[in-house]
DNA sequence: CGACCTATTGATCGGACTCAAGGTTGGTGG
DNA sequence: CCACCAACCTTGAGTCCGATCAATAGGTCG
């Protein structure tokens, strides 16, 4: 039985609408203001809420708004009643979120559409997940695509590669991606003046080189050993093939893409608005977020890194770097013993004032 | 029948080794240097190559890079052979994409067992691809993803926006994603001083707003109307069962957002080391690029933007650019009237010395 | 122990940001 | 139709951050 809130504060109005839909054998609720409203969509979890738009104590923006901050309503179909006069105000409404909206006064037909139309999309989706699609489940998808591509480099040859060694270079065509096994790379590209921008650190367990096979163009950065690393190298097609055959490792490549752009824009905004201390305090971070030990959170992290490496994390030049690492230092944020780097107060240093 | 080239210019060890190989009834291809080798990889096509690495005229790195450079080569399965005392130098080979090595002397069955591994691979993938993952097919691929995610904005209720109007806000919940159907609209995201930097801009027939739905996490961006724009909304349900659910749409996505990778890359190291001046040229070349009318290539291509999106697109302050765009004018590169600016010299635009 | 590479510090310079003040444009209402 | 307002554009002056150049110190490896 499909369940329906209806929200409207005119007695009338609500008492003729809910008959309509219940004569069409449909379950109703009733509420006569917004707040009651929200309560019941919480409560009750109708599979659509009708809504009007002017009431008193909280209006239909109000709602949808409040509804639509909780993700356990905020999937929920919801249609605007609305007057014809407010065409405009219905902008901001949509904005929202509403899924439809039907205009005041309507005839029956006019009502159950809407509602038949809207429903017709919620029954598919829940009819073939079953309600499945939640963050497990699609935790345990991910998990699958990673397992598969694992599978991809387990009977290869092990490559060692030392400090320094190049793995790719900007410009070469690609035949594989790579799969590191142990130790650390960075992946950078360069500009006309041969400066450096960091655009990847690999930790072990990490996949890289794989953007230009998807993307079907020659690498665009080269990859370089920071610390003795072994890997395995995956051959293209047999990458490709994977990606095009199997559903969860598509999947895990779409969302490892997604935070990778999302993180890249981040890095945008920060790059163009924020001093070089603060870029310098977040290099050091990402550095510790990528490269800490699952387990020892509560002792202080330490990297061996050089000031030109990290120069080109930041985007800035060495001894703007140092002159930077310097002043932490003198802060208490970090010390230095040489090329190796401890943080000392990640706290303070996520919260530099400038 | 498997076909092997094998390059080697020893004599001896060329002979023996084509006879073990065709006593395995492999057909056998050989050349005694790098040149002719390579010139026979183009030429006969073979399904394997084996070669040596100290080699005469072209040695074996050499005819890996060669062939590597060339796409219909790159993916043919490439082994070495070389010399237990070479193995440093063997890193330089494997480092460009060399698929294994064999060591000398060997064993036949070491020999074989190497060539037959290869080419399982690589026959699985042609079998089940039948040739077939070439640029086309997988533009076919590319068009059915774009074809059932048209389909998915259909029916749906046209809504209609005013410039600057918001559509969503950052760290809103999202529960759709857009698609544009008339009209610009850009993206961007904002620090805690309130300065803006746009992460996108779109343009008709362009999706937007996907990436917090394939994140599940709250909108990163606020995305606002900059021309008068109509756009459907696609339920975040209904989304996301179909990139689950359909390869072609999954690879679609995977293509979109590899391809915003690297041009984010691509912006982050021109944002770190490349001048204002440098920035707003690309800035309007974006622009131009964007949203130049398809079938208009040979007319100067002209955009109303304000100055102030302009800063936010670059990630400046404004003045910053109004100082750029005068001195462009006063070099002919652009012309101004009011907001509206045309490009007079796309190509020294793209070649500014500084 | 010396050669080489990396890190550090100092001094200088210039590009870009900020603040401030006018100019232009377009829209609104009397 | 004009006056006025607000929003936007433009220009100027001053300042400061960070890049660059140069010189020195420190560390490492043969």
């Amino acid at each position: 039985m499909v369940k329906i809130l209806l929200i409207e504060d005119n007695l009338e109005m609500r008492e003729n609408t809910a008959e309509i839909l219940e004569l069409a054998s449909y379950e109703v609720v009733t509420a006569e203001n917004g707040k009651i409203g929200v309560d019941l969509a919480k409560t009750e979890k109708p599979d659509i809420i009708i809504c009007d738009i002017m009431m008193p104590e909280m209006d239909g923006y109000g709602v949808l708004y409040v509804l639509g901050k909780d993700p356990k309503t905020a999937g929920i179909p919801f249609i605007f009643l609305t007057a014809k006069a407010e065409k405009r105000d219905l902008r901001k409404g949509m904005e929202q979120g509403a899924d439809d909206y039907i205009t005041k006064p309507f005839e029956e037909l006019e009502l159950l559409n809407g509602i038949e139309s809207r429903l017709k999309r919620s029954e598919v989706f829940k009819k073939e997940y079953g309600g499945g699609m939640n963050g497990l489940s699609s935790f345990i998808d991910d998990a699958k695509g990673l397992e598969e591509l694992r599978k991809l480099s387990e009977d290869r040859k092990l490559r060692t590669y030392g400090p320094k060694e190049t793995i790719y270079h900007e410009e070469d065509y690609p035949n594989g991606m790579f799969y590191l096994n142990k130790g650390k790379v960075k992946t950078f590209r360069m500009n006309e003046d041969g400066k450096e921008y960091v655009t990847g650190l690999h930790k072990p367990g990490d996949f890289f080189g794989y953007m230009a096979l998807l993307e079907e163009c020659n690498y665009t950065e080269t990859a370089e050993v920071m610390e003795d690393a072994e890997l395995f190298k995956i051959p293209k097609n047999d990458f490709l093939m994977l990606i095009q055959r199997n559903r969860d490792v598509a999947h895990k490549f779409v969302k490892m893409l997604s935070a990778n752009v999302i993180q890249k824009e981040e890095e945008l905004i920060n790059l163009a608005y924020n001093s070089i201390r603060k870029r310098v305090a977040d290099a050091l971070l990402l550095l510790r977020k990528r490269y800490m030990e699952e387990n020892s959170e509560d002792k202080e992290f330490s990297i061996a890194v050089s000031r030109d490496n990290l120069a080109s994390i930041v985007g800035t030049a060495t001894e703007s770097v140092i002159r930077t690492l310097s002043e932490f230092k003198d802060d208490k944020l970090i010390s230095v013993k040489g090329r190796q780097i401890s943080i000392l107060d990640p706290e303070r240093l996520a919260k530099l004032p400038y």
